[in-house]
DNA sequence: ATAAAAAACGAGCGCTCGCTCGATTTTCGC
DNA sequence: GCGAAAATCGAGCGAGCGCTCGTTTTTTAT
Protein backbone atom coordinates (compact mmCIF):
# COMPACT_ATOMS: atom_id res chain seq x y z
CA UNK A 1 0.00 0.00 0.00
CA UNK A 2 1.46 3.14 -1.53
CA UNK A 3 -0.86 6.00 -0.07
CA UNK A 4 -3.53 6.51 2.20
CA UNK A 5 -5.05 9.20 0.31
CA UNK A 6 -6.20 9.26 -3.61
CA UNK A 7 -2.98 10.89 -5.10
CA UNK A 8 -1.14 9.19 -7.91
CA UNK A 9 -2.43 8.63 -11.53
CA UNK A 10 -2.62 5.22 -11.33
CA UNK A 11 -5.12 5.34 -7.78
CA UNK A 12 -7.33 7.90 -10.18
CA UNK A 13 -7.56 5.43 -12.78
CA UNK A 14 -8.54 2.23 -10.70
CA UNK A 15 -11.31 4.55 -9.04
CA UNK A 16 -12.80 5.71 -12.57
CA UNK A 17 -12.88 1.95 -13.58
CA UNK A 18 -14.66 0.82 -10.49
CA UNK A 19 -17.65 3.16 -10.85
CA UNK A 20 -17.66 2.81 -14.40
CA UNK A 21 -17.78 -0.89 -13.90
CA UNK A 22 -20.22 -0.76 -10.81
CA UNK A 23 -23.03 1.44 -12.16
CA UNK A 24 -23.18 -1.35 -15.10
CA UNK A 25 -23.14 -4.40 -12.92
CA UNK A 26 -22.89 -3.54 -9.17
CA UNK A 27 -19.43 -3.72 -7.00
CA UNK A 28 -19.86 -6.88 -6.13
CA UNK A 29 -20.25 -8.62 -9.24
CA UNK A 30 -17.32 -5.86 -10.31
CA UNK A 31 -14.09 -8.58 -10.44
CA UNK A 32 -11.19 -7.68 -9.83
CA UNK A 33 -10.03 -9.35 -13.16
CA UNK A 34 -12.21 -6.33 -15.00
CA UNK A 35 -11.34 -3.92 -12.24
CA UNK A 36 -7.42 -4.72 -13.66
CA UNK A 37 -8.37 -4.68 -17.76
CA UNK A 38 -10.30 -1.21 -17.39
CA UNK A 39 -7.49 0.15 -15.46
CA UNK A 40 -5.09 -0.89 -17.51
CA UNK A 41 -2.85 -2.38 -14.11
CA UNK A 42 -2.37 -6.08 -13.63
CA UNK A 43 -4.11 -8.47 -10.92
CA UNK A 44 -0.84 -7.74 -8.64
CA UNK A 45 -0.41 -4.27 -9.50
CA UNK A 46 -3.92 -3.30 -8.15
CA UNK A 47 -2.64 -4.34 -4.56
CA UNK A 48 -0.15 -1.68 -4.64
CA UNK A 49 -2.82 0.88 -4.17
CA UNK A 50 -5.25 -0.89 -2.16
CA UNK A 51 -5.29 -3.59 1.07
CA UNK A 52 -8.56 -5.48 -0.21
CA UNK A 53 -11.62 -5.19 -2.66
CA UNK A 54 -13.49 -3.61 0.92
CA UNK A 55 -10.94 -0.57 1.30
CA UNK A 56 -12.03 0.38 -2.48
CA UNK A 57 -15.55 0.50 -1.04
CA UNK A 58 -14.63 2.52 1.89
CA UNK A 59 -12.18 4.68 0.25
CA UNK A 60 -14.91 6.06 -2.34
CA UNK A 61 -17.83 6.42 0.43
CA UNK A 62 -14.62 8.51 2.15
CA UNK A 63 -14.55 10.58 -0.15
CA UNK A 64 -17.91 11.61 -1.33
CA UNK A 65 -19.16 12.08 2.57
CA UNK A 66 -16.12 14.55 2.85
CA UNK A 67 -17.05 16.31 -0.20
CA UNK A 68 -20.39 16.73 0.66
CA UNK A 69 -19.71 18.22 3.67
CA UNK A 70 -16.90 20.56 2.35
CA UNK A 71 -19.36 21.65 -0.18
CA UNK A 72 -22.30 22.37 1.68
CA UNK A 73 -20.47 24.10 4.70
CA UNK A 74 -18.93 26.45 2.41
CA UNK A 75 -21.43 28.77 2.01
CA UNK A 76 -20.62 31.99 0.25
CA UNK A 77 -20.73 35.19 2.08
CA UNK A 78 -24.11 36.95 2.67
CA UNK A 79 -26.33 33.82 2.08
CA UNK A 80 -26.12 32.58 5.42
CA UNK A 81 -28.20 35.24 6.84
CA UNK A 82 -31.19 35.00 4.71
CA UNK A 83 -33.02 31.73 5.26
CA UNK A 84 -35.04 31.82 1.78
CA UNK A 85 -31.71 32.19 0.17
CA UNK A 86 -29.82 29.65 1.52
CA UNK A 87 -32.29 27.09 1.70
CA UNK A 88 -31.95 27.86 -2.14
CA UNK A 89 -28.21 27.93 -2.29
CA UNK A 90 -27.90 24.34 -0.72
CA UNK A 91 -31.00 22.82 -2.54
CA UNK A 92 -29.21 24.06 -6.12
CA UNK A 93 -25.75 23.02 -4.90
CA UNK A 94 -26.66 20.01 -3.20
CA UNK A 95 -28.21 18.69 -6.92
CA UNK A 96 -25.53 20.26 -9.11
CA UNK A 97 -22.85 18.82 -7.12
CA UNK A 98 -24.25 14.95 -7.50
CA UNK A 99 -24.33 15.71 -11.01
CA UNK A 100 -20.89 16.76 -11.12
CA UNK A 101 -19.64 13.31 -9.21
CA UNK A 102 -22.58 11.28 -10.42
CA UNK A 103 -21.24 8.33 -10.51
CA UNK A 104 -19.67 8.84 -6.85
CA UNK A 105 -22.70 9.16 -5.48
CA UNK A 106 -24.55 6.43 -7.45
CA UNK A 107 -22.24 4.18 -6.09
CA UNK A 108 -22.27 5.37 -2.53
CA UNK A 109 -26.02 4.92 -2.18
CA UNK A 110 -26.41 2.06 -4.23
CA UNK A 111 -23.25 -0.59 -2.75
CA UNK A 112 -23.26 1.37 0.46
CA UNK A 113 -26.02 -1.37 2.38
CA UNK A 114 -25.07 -5.04 2.25
CA UNK A 115 -21.45 -3.97 3.55
CA UNK A 116 -19.59 -4.27 6.73
CA UNK A 117 -21.06 -2.18 9.52
CA UNK A 118 -18.28 0.73 9.19
CA UNK A 119 -19.00 1.03 5.67
CA UNK A 120 -22.49 1.05 6.19
CA UNK A 121 -22.10 3.19 9.40
CA UNK A 122 -20.06 5.73 7.25
CA UNK A 123 -22.60 6.57 5.00
CA UNK A 124 -25.56 6.78 7.47
CA UNK A 125 -23.97 9.34 9.55
CA UNK A 126 -23.30 11.28 5.92
CA UNK A 127 -27.15 11.37 5.53
CA UNK A 128 -27.70 12.37 8.93
CA UNK A 129 -25.04 15.36 9.06
CA UNK A 130 -26.84 16.61 5.40
CA UNK A 131 -30.06 16.33 7.00
CA UNK A 132 -28.62 18.85 9.95
CA UNK A 133 -27.43 21.18 7.78
CA UNK A 134 -30.85 21.50 5.97
CA UNK A 135 -33.05 20.99 9.42
CA UNK A 136 -30.75 24.01 10.87
CA UNK A 137 -31.84 26.42 7.75
CA UNK A 138 -35.50 24.83 8.64
CA UNK A 139 -35.21 26.25 12.15
CA UNK A 140 -33.94 29.37 11.44
CA UNK A 141 -36.56 30.50 9.03
CA UNK A 142 -39.26 29.19 11.47
CA UNK A 143 -37.30 31.07 14.35
CA UNK A 144 -37.37 34.52 12.01
CA UNK A 145 -41.19 33.61 10.73
CA UNK A 146 -40.28 33.44 7.14
CA UNK A 147 -40.97 29.77 7.18
CA UNK A 148 -44.03 27.93 8.40
CA UNK A 149 -42.83 24.27 9.74
CA UNK A 150 -44.29 21.88 11.84
CA UNK A 151 -41.67 19.23 12.29
CA UNK A 152 -38.39 20.58 11.01
CA UNK A 153 -36.69 17.05 11.34
CA UNK A 154 -39.97 15.31 9.14
CA UNK A 155 -39.40 18.34 6.67
CA UNK A 156 -35.82 18.23 6.17
CA UNK A 157 -36.07 14.29 5.93
CA UNK A 158 -38.57 14.73 3.11
CA UNK A 159 -36.26 17.08 1.53
CA UNK A 160 -33.46 14.51 0.99
CA UNK A 161 -34.79 12.20 -1.35
CA UNK A 162 -36.22 15.17 -3.69
CA UNK A 163 -32.38 15.81 -3.98
CA UNK A 164 -31.13 12.19 -4.64
CA UNK A 165 -33.82 11.63 -7.20
CA UNK A 166 -32.12 13.59 -9.34
CA UNK A 167 -29.11 10.98 -9.09
CA UNK A 168 -30.72 7.85 -8.20
CA UNK A 169 -33.25 7.89 -11.33
CA UNK A 170 -30.88 9.86 -13.38
CA UNK A 171 -31.74 7.12 -16.27
CA UNK A 172 -35.52 8.61 -16.19
CA UNK A 173 -34.48 12.40 -16.63
CA UNK A 174 -32.39 11.64 -19.32
CA UNK A 175 -34.53 9.74 -21.45
CA UNK A 176 -37.09 12.88 -20.47
CA UNK A 177 -34.86 15.17 -21.13
CA UNK A 178 -35.17 17.26 -18.47
CA UNK A 179 -32.79 19.79 -17.98
CA UNK A 180 -31.01 20.21 -14.57
CA UNK A 181 -31.86 23.40 -14.19
CA UNK A 182 -35.48 22.65 -14.38
CA UNK A 183 -35.48 20.43 -11.89
CA UNK A 184 -33.33 22.36 -9.62
CA UNK A 185 -36.27 25.22 -10.00
CA UNK A 186 -39.11 22.28 -10.06
CA UNK A 187 -37.83 20.92 -6.15
CA UNK A 188 -36.86 24.50 -4.88
CA UNK A 189 -40.51 25.99 -5.84
CA UNK A 190 -42.05 22.79 -4.68
CA UNK A 191 -40.35 22.82 -1.35
CA UNK A 192 -40.80 26.49 -0.81
CA UNK A 193 -44.46 26.47 -1.66
CA UNK A 194 -44.29 23.21 0.93
CA UNK A 195 -42.69 25.26 3.44
CA UNK A 196 -43.83 29.03 2.98
CA UNK A 197 -45.73 31.09 5.68
CA UNK A 198 -48.80 31.89 4.13
CA UNK B 1 -40.30 -26.58 -12.06
CA UNK B 2 -43.77 -27.17 -10.50
CA UNK B 3 -45.73 -24.26 -11.13
CA UNK B 4 -45.37 -20.61 -12.28
CA UNK B 5 -46.72 -18.84 -9.99
CA UNK B 6 -46.12 -18.79 -6.07
CA UNK B 7 -48.43 -21.46 -4.76
CA UNK B 8 -47.16 -23.92 -2.64
CA UNK B 9 -45.70 -23.82 0.91
CA UNK B 10 -42.55 -24.37 0.29
CA UNK B 11 -41.70 -21.81 -2.58
CA UNK B 12 -43.88 -19.21 0.29
CA UNK B 13 -40.76 -20.73 2.27
CA UNK B 14 -37.98 -19.93 -0.22
CA UNK B 15 -39.32 -16.46 -1.13
CA UNK B 16 -39.21 -15.40 2.66
CA UNK B 17 -36.02 -16.53 3.26
CA UNK B 18 -34.47 -14.86 0.12
CA UNK B 19 -35.89 -11.91 1.02
CA UNK B 20 -34.26 -12.30 4.53
CA UNK B 21 -31.43 -12.78 3.52
CA UNK B 22 -30.68 -10.11 0.75
CA UNK B 23 -31.95 -7.44 2.87
CA UNK B 24 -29.09 -8.52 5.29
CA UNK B 25 -26.50 -9.20 2.36
CA UNK B 26 -27.81 -8.22 -0.98
CA UNK B 27 -29.22 -10.58 -3.19
CA UNK B 28 -26.25 -11.72 -5.11
CA UNK B 29 -24.12 -12.14 -2.08
CA UNK B 30 -26.99 -14.89 -1.14
CA UNK B 31 -26.05 -18.15 -1.65
CA UNK B 32 -28.15 -20.93 -2.66
CA UNK B 33 -26.34 -22.73 0.58
CA UNK B 34 -27.63 -19.96 2.36
CA UNK B 35 -30.77 -19.97 1.18
CA UNK B 36 -31.36 -24.21 1.29
CA UNK B 37 -30.50 -23.83 5.29
CA UNK B 38 -32.76 -20.82 6.20
CA UNK B 39 -35.91 -22.18 3.81
CA UNK B 40 -35.28 -25.24 5.03
CA UNK B 41 -34.98 -27.10 1.82
CA UNK B 42 -32.00 -28.57 0.37
CA UNK B 43 -29.76 -27.76 -2.61
CA UNK B 44 -31.41 -29.83 -5.39
CA UNK B 45 -34.61 -28.95 -3.53
CA UNK B 46 -34.88 -25.57 -4.43
CA UNK B 47 -34.52 -26.14 -8.05
CA UNK B 48 -38.01 -27.75 -8.12
CA UNK B 49 -39.41 -24.38 -7.67
CA UNK B 50 -36.80 -21.80 -10.12
CA UNK B 51 -35.43 -22.78 -13.13
CA UNK B 52 -32.24 -20.72 -11.79
CA UNK B 53 -31.25 -17.82 -9.44
CA UNK B 54 -32.50 -14.66 -11.73
CA UNK B 55 -35.69 -16.68 -12.03
CA UNK B 56 -36.28 -16.37 -8.34
CA UNK B 57 -35.65 -12.10 -8.68
CA UNK B 58 -38.20 -11.70 -11.36
CA UNK B 59 -40.44 -13.87 -9.45
CA UNK B 60 -40.65 -11.12 -6.94
CA UNK B 61 -40.01 -7.94 -8.70
CA UNK B 62 -43.54 -9.19 -10.87
CA UNK B 63 -45.10 -9.82 -7.72
CA UNK B 64 -44.36 -6.37 -6.51
CA UNK B 65 -45.28 -4.57 -9.54
CA UNK B 66 -48.58 -6.37 -10.41
CA UNK B 67 -49.58 -5.85 -6.04
CA UNK B 68 -48.48 -1.99 -6.68
CA UNK B 69 -51.05 -1.97 -9.95
CA UNK B 70 -53.71 -3.70 -8.61
CA UNK B 71 -54.20 -1.91 -4.85
CA UNK B 72 -53.65 1.44 -6.48
CA UNK B 73 -56.13 1.25 -9.13
CA UNK B 74 -58.29 0.13 -6.68
CA UNK B 75 -60.02 3.31 -6.01
CA UNK B 76 -63.15 3.02 -3.24
CA UNK B 77 -66.27 4.57 -4.47
CA UNK B 78 -66.75 8.07 -4.78
CA UNK B 79 -62.67 9.00 -4.28
CA UNK B 80 -61.78 9.30 -7.61
CA UNK B 81 -64.19 12.03 -8.56
CA UNK B 82 -62.29 14.24 -5.98
CA UNK B 83 -58.68 14.70 -6.99
CA UNK B 84 -57.59 16.40 -3.70
CA UNK B 85 -59.14 13.11 -1.93
CA UNK B 86 -58.08 10.89 -4.21
CA UNK B 87 -54.23 12.24 -4.43
CA UNK B 88 -54.46 11.43 -0.40
CA UNK B 89 -55.62 8.20 -0.78
CA UNK B 90 -52.90 7.28 -3.11
CA UNK B 91 -50.21 8.66 -0.83
CA UNK B 92 -51.41 6.98 2.21
CA UNK B 93 -52.43 3.43 0.38
CA UNK B 94 -48.92 3.66 -1.28
CA UNK B 95 -47.12 3.72 1.97
CA UNK B 96 -49.01 1.30 3.93
CA UNK B 97 -48.30 -0.77 1.45
CA UNK B 98 -44.87 -0.24 1.40
CA UNK B 99 -44.67 -0.89 4.58
CA UNK B 100 -46.99 -4.13 4.74
CA UNK B 101 -44.59 -5.81 2.74
CA UNK B 102 -41.66 -3.48 3.18
CA UNK B 103 -39.17 -6.37 2.11
CA UNK B 104 -40.33 -7.31 -1.01
CA UNK B 105 -39.93 -3.49 -1.92
CA UNK B 106 -36.30 -3.02 -0.57
CA UNK B 107 -35.78 -6.15 -2.59
CA UNK B 108 -36.95 -4.94 -5.81
CA UNK B 109 -35.83 -1.14 -5.20
CA UNK B 110 -32.28 -1.96 -4.27
CA UNK B 111 -31.67 -4.94 -6.37
CA UNK B 112 -33.23 -4.31 -9.64
CA UNK B 113 -30.37 -2.81 -11.07
CA UNK B 114 -27.32 -4.87 -12.32
CA UNK B 115 -29.61 -7.23 -13.40
CA UNK B 116 -30.31 -8.69 -17.51
CA UNK B 117 -32.32 -6.34 -18.73
CA UNK B 118 -35.94 -7.98 -18.89
CA UNK B 119 -35.41 -7.55 -15.25
CA UNK B 120 -34.88 -4.00 -14.89
CA UNK B 121 -37.31 -2.64 -17.58
CA UNK B 122 -40.10 -4.49 -15.82
CA UNK B 123 -39.13 -2.23 -12.49
CA UNK B 124 -38.65 0.88 -14.82
CA UNK B 125 -42.15 0.40 -16.07
CA UNK B 126 -43.66 -0.23 -13.30
CA UNK B 127 -42.10 2.69 -11.46
CA UNK B 128 -43.78 4.89 -14.67
CA UNK B 129 -47.03 3.43 -14.48
CA UNK B 130 -47.36 4.30 -10.91
CA UNK B 131 -45.92 7.79 -11.69
CA UNK B 132 -48.63 7.88 -14.20
CA UNK B 133 -51.31 7.10 -11.87
CA UNK B 134 -50.20 10.27 -9.98
CA UNK B 135 -49.71 12.96 -12.86
CA UNK B 136 -53.38 11.88 -14.13
CA UNK B 137 -54.57 12.76 -10.42
CA UNK B 138 -52.28 16.11 -10.33
CA UNK B 139 -53.89 16.74 -14.07
CA UNK B 140 -57.68 16.66 -13.36
CA UNK B 141 -57.16 18.29 -10.07
CA UNK B 142 -55.50 21.15 -12.53
CA UNK B 143 -58.25 21.20 -14.61
CA UNK B 144 -61.09 21.45 -11.78
CA UNK B 145 -58.99 24.53 -11.06
CA UNK B 146 -57.99 22.81 -7.77
CA UNK B 147 -54.51 22.38 -7.68
CA UNK B 148 -51.93 24.92 -9.11
CA UNK B 149 -49.06 23.04 -11.08
CA UNK B 150 -46.78 24.35 -13.40
CA UNK B 151 -45.41 20.80 -14.68
CA UNK B 152 -47.49 18.29 -13.74
CA UNK B 153 -44.91 15.03 -14.61
CA UNK B 154 -42.06 16.73 -13.03
CA UNK B 155 -44.40 17.22 -9.72
CA UNK B 156 -45.47 13.27 -9.77
CA UNK B 157 -41.85 12.47 -10.25
CA UNK B 158 -41.16 14.41 -7.24
CA UNK B 159 -43.91 12.81 -5.02
CA UNK B 160 -42.55 9.46 -5.89
CA UNK B 161 -39.28 9.84 -3.71
CA UNK B 162 -41.40 10.66 -0.89
CA UNK B 163 -43.38 7.98 -0.55
CA UNK B 164 -40.19 5.39 -1.11
CA UNK B 165 -38.27 7.32 1.25
CA UNK B 166 -40.51 5.70 4.10
CA UNK B 167 -39.41 1.94 2.95
CA UNK B 168 -35.69 2.72 1.68
CA UNK B 169 -34.52 4.53 4.75
CA UNK B 170 -36.98 2.51 6.86
CA UNK B 171 -34.05 2.31 9.67
CA UNK B 172 -33.53 5.66 9.58
CA UNK B 173 -37.28 6.27 10.65
CA UNK B 174 -37.46 3.31 12.92
CA UNK B 175 -34.71 4.70 14.98
CA UNK B 176 -36.04 8.20 15.24
CA UNK B 177 -39.45 6.64 16.24
CA UNK B 178 -41.37 8.18 13.34
CA UNK B 179 -44.82 6.32 13.43
CA UNK B 180 -46.24 5.90 10.05
CA UNK B 181 -49.26 7.94 10.47
CA UNK B 182 -46.82 10.97 11.43
CA UNK B 183 -44.98 10.34 8.17
CA UNK B 184 -48.08 9.69 6.00
CA UNK B 185 -49.53 13.14 7.30
CA UNK B 186 -46.15 14.79 6.87
CA UNK B 187 -46.04 13.86 3.17
CA UNK B 188 -49.59 14.54 2.56
CA UNK B 189 -49.20 18.17 4.40
CA UNK B 190 -46.11 18.86 2.02
CA UNK B 191 -47.63 17.73 -1.44
CA UNK B 192 -50.75 19.57 -0.69
CA UNK B 193 -49.13 22.90 0.31
CA UNK B 194 -46.60 22.41 -2.60
CA UNK B 195 -49.46 22.18 -5.45
CA UNK B 196 -52.14 23.70 -3.56
CA UNK B 197 -54.17 26.90 -5.54
CA UNK B 198 -53.75 29.75 -3.63
C1' DA C 1 -48.52 -54.56 2.75
C1' DT C 2 -46.58 -53.26 -1.38
C1' DA C 3 -45.04 -51.13 -5.38
C1' DA C 4 -45.08 -47.23 -8.40
C1' DA C 5 -44.83 -42.14 -8.44
C1' DA C 6 -43.47 -37.87 -6.47
C1' DA C 7 -40.54 -35.18 -3.73
C1' DA C 8 -36.41 -34.20 -1.52
C1' DC C 9 -31.68 -34.90 -0.92
C1' DG C 10 -26.58 -33.45 -1.04
C1' DA C 11 -21.97 -34.73 -2.90
C1' DG C 12 -19.72 -33.36 -6.80
C1' DC C 13 -18.80 -30.71 -11.34
C1' DG C 14 -16.82 -26.87 -13.71
C1' DC C 15 -15.94 -22.31 -13.00
C1' DT C 16 -14.76 -17.73 -11.16
C1' DC C 17 -13.69 -15.31 -7.26
C1' DG C 18 -10.24 -12.45 -4.14
C1' DC C 19 -5.75 -12.56 -3.27
C1' DT C 20 -0.45 -13.93 -3.28
C1' DC C 21 4.21 -14.07 -4.63
C1' DG C 22 8.27 -15.17 -7.34
C1' DA C 23 9.63 -13.42 -11.83
C1' DT C 24 10.12 -9.60 -14.87
C1' DT C 25 10.36 -4.83 -16.33
C1' DT C 26 11.09 0.03 -15.41
C1' DT C 27 13.21 3.75 -13.01
C1' DC C 28 16.99 6.29 -11.54
C1' DG C 29 21.43 7.75 -9.02
C1' DC C 30 26.01 7.58 -10.25
C1' DG D 1 26.01 2.34 -18.98
C1' DC D 2 25.18 -0.17 -15.07
C1' DG D 3 23.30 -2.15 -10.98
C1' DA D 4 20.25 -1.78 -7.23
C1' DA D 5 15.66 -0.43 -5.92
C1' DA D 6 10.94 0.24 -7.07
C1' DA D 7 7.09 -0.89 -9.69
C1' DT D 8 4.49 -4.08 -12.22
C1' DC D 9 3.20 -8.39 -13.77
C1' DG D 10 0.08 -12.65 -14.19
C1' DA D 11 -0.10 -17.76 -13.28
C1' DG D 12 -1.63 -20.16 -9.52
C1' DC D 13 -3.93 -21.00 -4.77
C1' DG D 14 -7.84 -22.34 -1.97
C1' DA D 15 -12.55 -21.19 -1.34
C1' DG D 16 -17.09 -20.75 -2.64
C1' DC D 17 -20.27 -20.22 -6.35
C1' DG D 18 -24.62 -21.92 -9.31
C1' DC D 19 -26.30 -25.92 -10.79
C1' DT D 20 -26.88 -31.26 -11.76
C1' DC D 21 -28.13 -35.84 -11.09
C1' DG D 22 -28.00 -40.53 -9.20
C1' DT D 23 -29.80 -41.88 -4.86
C1' DT D 24 -32.91 -42.00 -0.93
C1' DT D 25 -37.14 -40.87 1.40
C1' DT D 26 -41.99 -39.87 1.46
C1' DT D 27 -46.47 -40.09 -0.42
C1' DT D 28 -50.14 -42.28 -2.67
C1' DA D 29 -53.21 -45.95 -4.59
C1' DT D 30 -54.61 -50.42 -4.39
Amino acid sequence: MRKPHLATANLAKIIEAVLKLSSRQGFHETSLRDLAKVSGLSMGGLYSYFDNKNTLLVMILTEVSETVEAVLRDVPDGIAETPVEHLRWLIETHIRLTEAMQPWFVFAYMEAKGFPAPARVLATESELRTERIFSDVLQRGVAQGVFAVEDVNLTAALIKPLLQDWYVKRAKYRKRGTPIQTYIDGVIGFVERAIAKK
